[in-house]
DNA sequence: AGGAAAATTTTGTTCAACAAATTATAGAGC
DNA sequence: GCTCTATAATTTGTTGAACAAAATTTTCCT
């Protein structure tokens, strides 16, 4: 039944809550998404929901093969890598591009990154992970294109699932801090060379760690099993 | 009615139709893609149409704004800046993992430049843009990223959009094919740094070239005009 | 003309149905 | 007991008709 609110976009507010309850790490990697079962979940019709996958198969949340229904999206070590080859190539240029962004632009980074400081004071460390994801975000943003903003985005949310199975969240995130910091500093100090080298070596590093966890943690398993329940 | 041939996915079929349509110059940026009249022509219900136009939406190749439907996508002068500002992006980050390919995509590449200056010399323009695409589509591969292989082809599909406007297709391609020729030396010898310089350059001026001709031809003119008929 | 109100078009969404493909189940035979 | 096959049950792909809501066009009034 159409029912209550009338949201300006229905298959879109439907896809808004399916991302934020794979975000949120309810619906884990290779969980399929029966259509009948999610649409009366969501409370919209078949078709709408559909549309609604499919939206979410563009941001590369969701996996859809012909015939068998989209899954949440389970990373294979090799994507998981290329997750980390787009972020380089993205950043770097980041970094380049940094020599022509503007002074606002600039304390918005300073802003970031004493962001990821707050959180990892507090002990925060999913927030922490946040903020991180954050400052990068905007040295990706030195480019100038919204596309390319977009990519990381997406990339950014894909990193994320992979990180959530990560078992120590402290000894995930705090180690990160302080570089974050220190490719900060570089960049206000205009040590683009200096920055692209300690940002490669980030990436590398983090790379090697969410391959481990996921290696460890259990990779797309195609487990045949039952189905979480919507609620 | 369901008809005759039995395709894997018809909502995908119907895509693909539409997606040669567009790229083949027959329809205009801006055209209007009304669902009734697009459903009957390409013989598919308007759900599965619907759905199509979502792949297409997701492709850049169409524009979807809530109640008003989809539009054959209009680049903005913003927009066509920013297709260069990703090429710059992935080229270049191309040449540098240049250093990594193996001699199979060494070979691939001096392939497809010699691609280029056949079609060149056959005074076949069309045909050497396309292979110019290839060309520059093989050094973003250096990157080894599927991802972003997709999204130079998005981007390079949308260029081509751009160029469609070009009225002389001579003067539009003849200038880059020596410098294709010459960038692809410079990475045979290795010479990355170089390769870098003249592929900003190259990018630069073509830029400007397309840009030139977009502004002279016609920008995103809201024209409310009769869409043309889908036969 | 100008602008408000009504008629029309187009999109957004639902529902019910069915064909086709996939997966699960139950036997048959060894 | 095991594999292989035929059959049933599930699930997706697609359709067509219907209607509400939003946007567009037309009409009509001043």
């Amino acid at each position: 039944m159409p029912e209550s609110d009338r949201p300006l976009v229905l298959s879109q507010t439907a896809a808004g809550l399916l991302r934020d309850k794979i975000l949120r790490g309810e619906l884990a990697p290779g969980t399929p998404l029966r259509e009948v079962i999610w649409a009366e979940a969501l409370n919209v019709s078949r078709n709408t929901l559909r549309e609604a996958l499919r939206d979410l198969v563009a941001e590369g949340l969701i996996e859809h093969r012909p015939h068998h229904g989209a899954t949440v999206r389970a990373l294979t070590s090799a994507e998981i890598s290329e997750i980390y080859t787009i972020r380089l190539t993205l950043e770097l240029r980041g970094v380049t591009c940094s020599a022509y962004a503007s002074k606002e632009a600039m304390a918005e980074l300073v802003e970031r990154v004493e962001a990821v400081q707050r959180a990892a004071l507090a002990r925060d460390w999913k927030q922490s992970g946040t903020a991180s994801l954050e400052f990068h975000r905007q040295i990706v943003s030195f480019i100038g294109s919204p596309r390319l903003d977009e990519l990381f985005a997406s990339v950014a949310a894909q990193a994320r699932l992979a990180f959530s199975l990560a078992s120590d969240a402290r000894r995930f995130q705090e180690p990160w801090v302080a570089r974050d910091v220190e490719i900060c500093s570089m960049l206000c100090d205009g040590d683009r060379a200096g920055a692209s080298r300690a940002l490669e070596l980030y990436l590398q590093e983090s790379e090697r760690v969410v391959l481990e966890a996921a290696r460890s943690h259990g990779l797309p398993r195609p487990s045949r099993t039952a189905a979480p329940a919507p609620d």
